[in-house]
DNA sequence: TTGTCTGTTATATTAGTAGTATAACAGACA
DNA sequence: TGTCTGTTATACTACTAATATAACAGACAA
């Protein structure tokens, strides 16, 4: 697999995790039906406890991104994902309003915060690697 | 002051007092040279501990918002804010990149998060409430 | 000079989360 | 019968959020 944790920042890596596999739906490396690896495989191979991965799947099951069958293992959700509904938006804006009441105090205008959403649109779907912090 | 804190919900109080500092910066409700409360004065207010009041002083003092002084209390920073600079738009976008791969999982387009961000812009100016999760 | 305001520092405690470590349970299936 | 799957339970360490007291030190007005 594709996973870069980095074990030292202050990110969870539960969290670097699930989004590291959403990610992955996003540029189409995962892609509907695919196979992911096992609880426990893949907590040796990334060299981590395997209830951390545990929890990283039982939130994206959560969330509609994987299925997990009981003894078959774990795929990504083959019949595609929930679309963004009202909910989702508010949710959305709410995340994003600390963000942009920061780039209003810092000068950024809404074009110039729109111009770096776009650029991050284009990293994912093109496969960029984006500097971590 | 316009304070609204959330005991119960999983966002640190220290976090939201600090959102709703900046945003109060962002909105022009707080303009530089303003007079904050002291760190005791706004723990009594809100009821919190002194120290959680501190905490996030502190943190808005090393990120440039505000200025303390000593024994004459604390102050929105006089000389206006630290502009957007590279570093900042990096660890922006690094912030974005995880949202915006939700975004086209869920088959949000670069527009509609356009449309959305704008519209968050323009909350945070006309002083409209957001509905918080 | 004394009192009272300011931020600051030090300790200690409680509650919750992140992550790990073992162990065992239960379904599928070759 | 093994061996793979996810699942559950328990316990431990380390860290963070938040609180509670207490004391220190600078500024400044009465």
């Amino acid at each position: 697999m594709f996973l870069e944790l980095d074990m030292a920042g202050d990110k969870p890596i539960y969290v670097q995790l699930k989004e590291q596999v959403i990610e992955g739906i996003a540029r189409g490396s995962l892609r509907p039906g695919d196979d992911l690896p096992s609880v426990r495989a893949l907590a040796a191979d990334i060299g981590i406890n395997l209830h951390t991965v545990n929890k990283v799947y039982q939130q994206l099951r959560q969330e509609g991104y994987i299925q997990i069958h009981r003894s078959r293992g774990v795929m990504i959700h083959p019949d595609g994902f929930i679309k963004a509904d009202k909910t989702y938006r508010t949710n959305l804006k709410a995340t994003l309003r600390p963000l942009i009441a920061e780039a209003i105090v810092r000068d950024l205008s809404a074009e110039e915060f729109t111009r770096l959403s776009q650029e991050v649109y284009e990293q994912i779907l093109t496969k960029e690697g984006g500097e971590n912090e």
